[in-house]
DNA sequence: ACAAAAGTGTTCCTGTTACACCCATGT
DNA sequence: ACATGGGTGTAACAGGAACACTTTTGT
């Protein structure tokens, strides 16, 4: 919660990312805005002390994590600064704590300057990896439609997509499983809900 | 040059890599062997010791150097490990230190652990930038052959590559600038010298 | 009935692959 | 003269982009 006092050397720093109608990451406020980040404990790993981060600030856990890359920590303590990004779907996110809230990153500058940068370079990764990595599933629920899917990928690339191409491309890089349900919700014809095919058994759909 | 004796909490260690007829990373003899590490100094940065552990290792400087990722380090110190990886042209190589060998990474593992990680790691960041960011010109002169080019984009990528496609390729994701030199050496025509234009003035050739 | 998102194919274009021969030189 | 790597174009193919209408539902 407080990496400013001088204590442990290294510090874990992380940008957690999620999507309600835009891309928002997790800031804490008071001061310039920080966020989440905690000093690396005794018999601690770095991930650990991540996680640990984001749960003494804001109460949030089992969210996925990548490490993002490790900055200097400038003069003195931390000496070093792991910094990690963190994707959840919104509504898993139930944030035990005031003095935290949800900020757009492409807004003007709103933390620290070594945090704004950490989150700055998140956002790149995030685009850069989206296509390669299942980094959008993330963001959704284990069933999910495919037009949320759409706009997932929508919103960290930053640009709108063809519906046809966007369901021919996804179909043929990752492995969906159509469930037999459907969501239905609003004045439109129910939407067939997917699920993207991990370690799960092929058995159970 | 060791990072065992429990010193500084923080260490970087560094994959220095090159290419002779295949590609080769730098390997401290004894023991189990090692990569070239430091523990981080005092108002020292994470780079500058990388740079410093391969000065210290093998006095080798100059080279071209990116973080690759930190690890935990294990129980006691240090507690992370910042590892870089380090790309030069052989011939600029003067290793400078005794106890200090080539190695073909593919082969059987010839360092301890954490480090065998880093080298296979690094092998893999190699093969997967190699398309879009200007690495494979760091294993050559400021001036090179595209034969010499493709040779590098072969040996990393592990695959051969059809000539005129390569060069076609190169050509449009590139800016490289033909020189009015050429390469002469072997029985066999003389090859062009190119350089990629990088932020060198455009108007001294 | 109508508004709103779900769903579905085809054509065009662009970029990638496969492939074979002549050139300039050193010995 | 011959062996060696340097240098060049074209045709087939595959993957990506552009594009419009019908379906199912809630109100």
């Amino acid at each position: 919660m407080n990496d400013t006092k001088p204590s442990a050397p290294i510090a874990a720093a992380v940008a957690l990312f999620t999507i309600r109608e835009r891309l928002e990451f997790l800031r804490l406020e008071g001061g310039q805005g920080r966020i989440p980040s905690a000093p690396l404990e005794e018999g601690e790993t770095l991930e650990a002390c991540a996680r640990r981060a984001l749960w003494e600030a804001a109460s949030i856990e089992d969210v996925f994590l990548e490490q993002l890359y490790t900055f200097d920590g400038g003069r003195g303590h931390p000496r070093a600064i792991v910094a990690y990004y963190a994707l959840a779907p919104h509504d898993r996110l139930r944030i035990g704590r005031t003095g935290v809230g949800w900020v757009d990153p492409t807004l003007a500058p709103t933390l620290v300057e070594e945090h704004q940068i950490i989150v700055g370079r998140a956002c790149e990764r995030l685009a850069g990896k989206l296509e390669y990595a299942p980094i959008a599933y993330q963001f959704l629920a284990e069933r999910f439609t495919l037009g949320e899917l759409q706009t997932v990928y929508e919103i960290i690339g930053r640009q709108t997509l063809d519906k046809r191409n966007f369901r021919r491309r996804i179909r043929a890089s990752w492995d969906l499983v159509e469930t037999r349900d459907a969501r239905r919700g609003g004045p439109h014809r129910p939407a067939r809900l997917y699920r993207l095919r991990d370690a799960r058994p092929p058995w159970e759909e």
